[in-house]
RNA sequence: AGGCGCGUAGCUCAGUCGGUCAGAGUACUGCCUUGACAUGGCAGAGGUCACAGGUUCAAGUCCUGUCGUGCCUACCA
C-alpha cells in the first residue's frame, strides 16, 4: 500500500474534503442530462441572530441525508439555503450589541440603526453558513438567499399590495398584544402565558344614586385595579339572581376625576361562581371586555385608553397618577382605595400573565392601528391540502394540530413597530387617506401628487417566511426553470413548535398565490433537549454548540460561551457549577460524522430528543470501527485485482460470501423502507448492525481464515460489500465514507470522482439467498453455543480443544469447519456425538423455508425428531467451573421448564388449535419440541457429573 | 378547561400487521492487550412492559378508566 490509513479515524482529516466538493460544484442544483426526476428541500431559514444550535444541526443533518441520498439516486437535487432577518429577535440582539458599545439604539435614526443591523447580519449569516459547511451540509450555496434580499423584498411588497387589493389585508384599530418594552405589537403566537402569583382585589363601586342598600354599592373582583380608572361598565351573568335587580342601575367609578358613572349590564361570559360574580369592563385594555363592548353596541360603553406605549399612565388618568408606570400606579391606587374604604378584600391569587416571548415584559392589550391578514379566508384551501393528502404529515398525528389551528384561526396582525424588516408599502396623506402601492411613485400617482409619508411599520417576519418556499425559487416568474422544476418542493423538515407560525402560513400563502401546495411532505422533528430533558436555552446555560461536539472544546471556552454574557452573578455561578459538573474536561472532539449518526439514530417519531454525549461517543466508536474494517480490507486486498462481475459460482463464493451479500441486500431494503417514512433512526440502526455485527464481527473474522483458502473470492466479497456499504451510509456520514471510498472504490472496480455522485445502493432481490442465510444462522448459533460453553467451562483463551459435533450437524457445519474452528478457537471437529461424560449443548438448526419440506431436510433430524444437534468441547472441567456450570444448568432448566409449561398450556387449548392461524400453531409446536429436547438434555446433564 | 403525547433494563430509547417480542445502545460484572479496531473482542447480569379492568384462543401492542408526567391551545375578571 502506498497510502497507509491512520490507526484511528481522524475526523478532521476526513472533513477536509468539503471545500473540494463545493468548488467542484457537487452541490449544484443545475439539472443534468439523464437525471431521474427532481428533488428539492427548502431550508427553514435560520435567524441571523447569532449561531446555530443543536436543533438546527439536528434538522440540517436529516435534510442533508435526504438530499444526498436523492442525489445519489440520480435525481436533480436542490437544497435551497438561506437565512431569515428575524425582525424582532434580531433587533433585540443588535440593540444589545450597541448597548455594549454605549450606543442607545432607540435614539438612533432609523437609517443608522439599519446600517448596524446589516453589519450584524453579514457577520451572523457568515457564521451560520460556516457552521453548516462544517457539518457537511450540501446546499447549493450559489443560490443562498436572505429574506431581505432586494428581489425577495420586492416579492414581499408585491404580495402585500396584491392581497390588499384583493381585500385580504386591511388596516384597523384593534386591540392587539402590545409589548411595552419593544414598543411594538406582537401576534398572539409571540405571547407566552405562565402562571404567576398575584393578588385579587375586591373593590366596592358605590351606587350613583347614593342608595345605601346592599352595603351601598356593588363589589367586583379584579387583578388589575389600575384599570378601574377607565372602566366602561360592570357586567354580571344575566341569570344570576343575586344581581338581576341591579341590571341597568349605575355605579360611580372610584377615584375618577371628575367622577364617572357606568351601567351594570348583563353578559353571559361572566362566571357567577368566580371572584365576586361580577366583572368590571375595561374595553380598551382587555380582550374579553372589548368583546363585551362589541356585543352591546346599544350601551355605548366608553373605550378609553389609559396607557402610553411604554405602559405608563396617560392623560386620561387623574393628574396624580399621570406618568406613573402601570405597576407603580397599581400600588398607589390600591393604597388610595384602601384609604377610601372601597377596598373590601385582598387575596393571593395565581393567574396567567401574558409576556412577550422576546422581551419578557407583561404584554398590554392596546388599542392601536395595525395591519391584518384575513386568515380565515385563506385557511380553507390550506385545510383542503392536508385533507386531500396533497400535503402529508410525518408523523401523521401532527395533521390534527395543524387542522385544529386552521379551523380556529384568527386574523393575523402583520404590522410590527420595528425598524428591521420589510417596510409596509402604504403611504399616508395628511387627511388620513392611505395609498397602498409597490413604490412611492405609484402611491403618489394614486394620491394625485399629495404629500405622502410612508407607514413606519414593518411586516411580521413570518409574512416573508410564508413566501419563502416559492419566492426563493423564482416565483412569481412562472417560467423560471427552478420554479418549474422544483416547486412544489419535496419535503419540509421542521420542528413542531412552528407548525402555526410557519407551516400553516406557508400552505395558506402558497395555495393562494402559487395555486398549489408548497411541499408534498412535512416531516416534523422532535426538539433537541439536554441530557436531562431540559430545553436548551441561553438563560438555562445548557446550550451546546454543535461545532464543539464536532471539534471539541475546553472547559474554559465552554464556560466562557455559556456564562460570559450573563448579567446576574448568581445565575452565572450556578451555570458555571453545572457546566463544570457536566463537562469536567470540556467536550472531546467527536467529528461531524459521529454527530450526524447520533442525530440520525435519535430521529424516531418522538417529540423530545434528549441529547446525550455518551450516545455520540458510541457512534464515534462506530466510525472508528468502520475505519478499521476498511484498513483491514485494504491490507488484505493489496494484491487484489478486480475482474468484471460474474456469477457467485464463477466468483468462487461460498456460503459466507453469499450470506454477507444477502444480508447487505436486506440492510439496503431496511434503509429504503426507513427513508420512505423518515425513520432515520431505523435506517441508522440497520446500517450500524449490518456493519458492526454482520460485516465486522462475523464475515470479517471468517475472512481472516478464508483469505488463506479461497483468497480471491474472499477479497472480492470483502471489497464489494464494503464499497456498497460505504455508499449506503454516505448520506448520514458523508466525510468518512468519501475518504474510505476513494481507497476502496478502485479495488471494487468502481470509477468516479466522488462517492457523492456514485449510485445509491438498492436491494437486488436476486442476491437474497435464503438458503445461505439459513445455513449461516445455524453456523452462527453453533459458534455462539460453543463460545458460551467455553466461557462456562472457563477454558483459557489460549487453549485449543477439539470439539464434538453430532452427526446431524454435519451437513451444515462440515463446509464451514475451518471457519468454525477459527471463530471458536478450537483445534478440530470430531464428527460424532459427544462422549457422555462431557457437558454438551443442544444447537438448533434452521432451514430455508422453501426447502423445509424437501427430502434432504430430514437427514438433519436427530433422534429427538427436531432440527438440533449436540456439541461438546473436549475439556475436563475443573471442580470450580463444574460447580458454576451446574448452577447455570439449574437456571436454564427452570427457564426452559417455565416456558415449556406455558407453551403446553396454550397447545392443549382446543380453542387455540381451532382459531389460531396454522402457521402460529406450527411455530409453537416446533418451539415446544425444541424446548423438550433442551430440557431432556439438561436433565441428563444434571445427572451425569 | 380542551387537544396531543409519553410511562418498556440503572440511563437514553426501539418494538410497524396482536402470535420467536422481552430488544438495542450505553452504563455495570468477569475474562482477554489474539496481526483492522482496547474508540476493541468474548461472555454475563439486569425488566410484574405505570396501575386496574375489558376485548381476544392469544395483549407491551387494541378498548375503557386511574395515577404520574410533558407539551400545545384557550382562558375566570
Amino acid at each position: 500500500m502506498t497510502t497507509e490509513l491512520a490507526k484511528h479515524f481522524e475526523p478532521t482529516t476526513a472533513e477536509s474534503c468539503y471545500p473540494d466538493w463545493e468548488e467542484r460544484g457537487r452541490f449544484s442544483s443545475r439539472p443534468r442530462e439523464g437525471r431521474k426526476g427532481d428533488y428539492c428541500i427548502v431550508l427553514p431559514p435560520p435567524n441571523v441572530t447569532g449561531t446555530l444550535h443543536m436543533g438546527h444541526a439536528f434538522q440540517h443533518t436529516l435534510m442533508d441525508a435526504l438530499i444526498r441520498r436523492e442525489r445519489m439516486r440520480g435525481k436533480n437535487t436542490l437544497w435551497q439555503a438561506g437565512t431569515d432577518h428575524a425582525g424582532i429577535a434580531t433587533q433585540i440582539v443588535v440593540a444589545r450589541e450597541l448597548e455594549k458599545r454605549g450606543i442607545h439604539a432607540a435614539k438612533l435614526p432609523r437609517e443608522e440603526f439599519l446600517r448596524h443591523a446589516w453589519e450584524w447580519k453579514e457577520r451572523s449569516g457568515g457564521l451560520i453558513t460556516a457552521q453548516m459547511r462544517r457539518l457537511g451540509a450540501s446546499c447549493d450555496w450559489a443560490r443562498e438567499r436572505f429574506t431581505m434580499d432586494d428581489d425577495l423584498s420586492r416579492v414581499v411588497i408585491s404580495v402585500f399590495v396584491r392581497l390588499y387589493e384583493e381585500g385580504l389585508i386591511y388596516r384597523g384599530k384593534r386591540l392587539v398584544n402590545w409589548d411595552p418594552v419593544m414598543l411594538t405589537a406582537v401576534s398572539d403566537l409571540e405571547v407566552v402565558s405562565e402562571e404567576e402569583a398575584g393578588v385579587m382585589y375586591h373593590v366596592r363601586y358605590p351606587f350613583a344614586d347614593g342608595g345605601k342598600d346592599r352595603g351601598g354599592g356593588i363589589i367586583i373582583a379584579t387583578t388589575r385595579p389600575e384599570t378601574i380608572l377607565v372602566d366602561g361598565a360592570i357586567a354580571v351573568h344575566p341569570e344570576d339572581e343575586r344581581f338581576r335587580p341591579l341590571l341597568g342601575r349605575r355605579v360611580t367609578v372610584p377615584m375618577t376625576e371628575p367622577p364617572r358613572d357606568i351601567e351594570i349590564i348583563a353578559d353571559s361570559f361572566v362566571d357567577p361562581a368566580f371572584g365576586a360574580g361580577c366583572v368590571k369592563i375595561t374595553a380598551a385594555h382587555d380582550f374579553n371586555d372589548y368583546a363585551v363592548r362589541e356585543r352591546h353596541p346599544e350601551k355605548n360603553i366608553p373605550l378609553i385608553i389609559l396607557f402610553t406605549p411604554e405602559a405608563k399612565m396617560n392623560e386620561n388618568a387623574p393628574a396624580k397618577y399621570q406618568g406613573l408606570d402601570r405597576f407603580e400606579a397599581r400600588k398607589r391606587i390600591v393604597e388610595d382605595l384602601r384609604a377610601g374604604g372601597l377596598l373590601i378584600k385582598e387575596e393571593p391569587h395565581r393567574y396567567h400573565l401574558p409576556r412577550g416571548d422576546r422581551s419578557g415584559a407583561v404584554v398590554e392589550p392596546m388599542l392601536t392601528d395595525q395591519w391584518f391578514v384575513r386568515a380565515a379566508e385563506l385557511a380553507p384551501k390550506a385545510l383542503a391540502a392536508a385533507a386531500e393528502g396533497r400535503v402529508r404529515f410525518f408523523p401523521e398525528n401532527w395533521r390534527k394540530t395543524y387542522q385544529h389551528w386552521l379551523e380556529n384561526i384568527q386574523d393575523w396582525c402583520v404590522s410590527r413597530q420595528l425598524e428591521w424588516g420589510h417596510r409596509i408599502p402604504a403611504w399616508h396623506d395628511d387627511e388620513g387617506n392611505i395609498y397602498v402601492a409597490e413604490s412611492e411613485e405609484k402611491a403618489r400617482e394614486k394620491a394625485n401628487g399629495k404629500k405622502l409619508r410612508q407607514d413606519s411599520d414593518v411586516l411580521d417576519t413570518w409574512f416573508s417566511s410564508a413566501l419563502w418556499p416559492f419566492s426563493t425559487l423564482g416565483w412569481p416568474e412562472e417560467n423560471n426553470e427552478h420554479y418549474r422544476r422544483y416547486f412544489p418542493t419535496s419535503v419540509l423538515v421542521t420542528g413542531f413548535d412552528i407548525i402555526f407560525f410557519w407551516v400553516a402560513r406557508m400552505v395558506m400563502m402558497s395555495e393562494r398565490l402559487a395555486g398549489k401546495e408548497p411541499f408534498r411532505d412535512v416531516y416534523i422533528t422532535g426538539l433537541v433537549r439536554d441530557a436531562e430533558g431540559q430545553k436548551m436555552s441561553k438563560s438555562k446555560g445548557n446550550i451546546i454548540d454543535p461545532l464543539d461536539v464536532v471539534g471539541g472544546v475546553s472547559l474554559q471556552s465552554l464556560l466562557a460561551k455559556r456564562a460570559d454574557d450573563l448579567m446576574t452573578p448568581r445565575l452565572r455561578a450556578r451555570i458555571e457549577a453545572q457546566t463544570k459538573k457536566d463537562f469536567p474536561n470540556g467536550i472531546p472532539p467527536y467529528g461531524a460524522d459521529a454527530l450526524r449518526m447520533t442525530f440520525a439514530s435519535l430521529a424516531s417519531y418522538g417529540r423530545d430528543i434528549k441529547f446525550d454525549l455518551e450516545r455520540c461517543a458510541g457512534y464515534r466508536n462506530f466510525c472508528n470501527k468502520l475505519w478499521n474494517a476498511a484498513r483491514f480490507v485494504l491490507s488484505a486486498c493489496a494484491d487484489y485485482k478486480h475482474e468484471s462481475e460474474a456469477t457467485d459460482a464463477a466468483n468462487g463464493y461460498g456460503i459466507p460470501e453469499r450470506w454477507i451479500v444477502s444480508r447487505l441486500q436486506r440492510c439496503e431494503l431496511e434503509v429504503e423502507n426507513a427513508f420512505a417514512i423518515y425513520r432515520f433512526d431505523l435506517a441508522a440502526a440497520a446500517i450500524y448492525h449490518f456493519l458492526w455485527d454482520d460485516y465486522c464481527s462475523r464475515y470479517l473474522e471468517m475472512a481472516k481464515g478464508r483469505l488463506l483458502r479461497n483468497r480471491k473470492a474472499t477479497q472480492r466479497a470483502l471489497v464489494a460489500v464494503l464499497e456498497t456499504a460505504l455508499r449506503l451510509c454516505h448520506p448520514i456520514m458523508p466525510f468518512i465514507t468519501e475518504t474510505l471510498w476513494q481507497k476502496i472504490a478502485p479495488l471494487a472496480g468502481k470509477s468516479g470522482e466522488t462517492i457523492m455522485l456514485a449510485p445509491y445502493p438498492s436491494a437486488d432481490k436476486t442476491k437474497m439467498d435464503e438458503k445461505a442465510e439459513a445455513e449461516m444462522a445455524g453456523f452462527i448459533a453453533a459458534v455462539e453455543e460453543c463460545r458460551k460453553l467455553r466461557a462456562e467451562l472457563r477454558i483459557p483463551p489460549k487453549e485449543r480443544p477439539a470439539v464434538f459435533i453430532g452427526e446431524s450437524g454435519k451437513a451444515t457445519l462440515a463446509p464451514l469447519a475451518e471457519d468454525f474452528c477459527l471463530l471458536t478457537k478450537t483445534s478440530e471437529i470430531r464428527w460424532n456425538n459427544p462422549p457422555a461424560n462431557l457437558p454438551r449443548v443442544t444447537v438448533p438448526l434452521s432451514f430455508p423455508r422453501k426447502r423445509e419440506s424437501s427430502a434432504n431436510a430430514g437427514n438433519n433430524r436427530n433422534e429427538d425428531g427436531d432440527n438440533t444437534f449436540h456439541l461438546a468441547l473436549d475439556w475436563q472441567a475443573t471442580a470450580a467451573a463444574d460447580k458454576e456450570e451446574s448452577a447455570r444448568t439449574e437456571k436454564k432448566l427452570r427457564a426452559t421448564k417455565a416456558e415449556l409449561e406455558k407453551l403446553e398450556r396454550t397447545l392443549a387449548d382446543p380453542e387455540f388449535i381451532n382459531r389460531a392461524p396454522p402457521a402460529v400453531v406450527k411455530k409453537k409446536t416446533t418451539r415446544a419440541a425444541a424446548l423438550r429436547a433442551t430440557q431432556k438434555e439438561l436433565l441428563r446433564l444434571r445427572q451425569t457429573p
